[in-house]
DNA sequence: CTTGATAGTGCATTATACTGCTCTTTTTGT
DNA sequence: ACAAAAAGAGCAGTATAATGCACTATCAAG
């Protein structure tokens, strides 16, 4: 699935704001279980727990035009 | 939830497109069922689901820093 | 080596997304 | 107004995301 590289987008944002998975989960009200199967790449994660943890990260999802190339 | 404005942004695309309901969800694999609650507002979609769309729509998701304002 | 912090996994339960079928409502075109 | 097309909703079944608990693995500091 190339969404892989959205989820990894989210761990690289939480691991350069040095935030453990332990305190993400608790800011952005997402069970410490389901961020541990989402970075850990198990997930099909809803947008409501995407936006809840964009939100907690200071990054918000969006739609843009797919540059074709 | 913010993220409804998300949502709009796919539905708006597919009118601006003049591609039906039906003929989205056959082109996304997505299905007519699950598009249909989708886009009137009533869904929790999983980013399987969203990223179908989008790729079907011409558009990727994505995530970008907050403005903050 | 031991301790503590962080990350990942197995299992069971609950909630809910996805699906197909059918029907109703709304919109569009003539 | 009528008919056809498109959108939306009710219901039921299946799949799976989210959750909590307990356990293991990895790593760094002492």
């Amino acid at each position: 699935m190339h969404y892989q590289a959205l989820i990894k987008q989210l761990k690289d944002r939480r691991e350069s704001l040095q935030v453990t998975q332990d305190t993400l989960a608790e800011i952005s009200g997402v069970s410490l279980r389901a961020l541990k199967q989402l970075e850990s790449g198990k997930g099909n994660p809803t947008l409501e727990t995407l936006s809840k943890l964009a939100e907690a990260l200071g990054l918000e999802l969006s739609l843009q035009l797919k540059t074709n190339r």
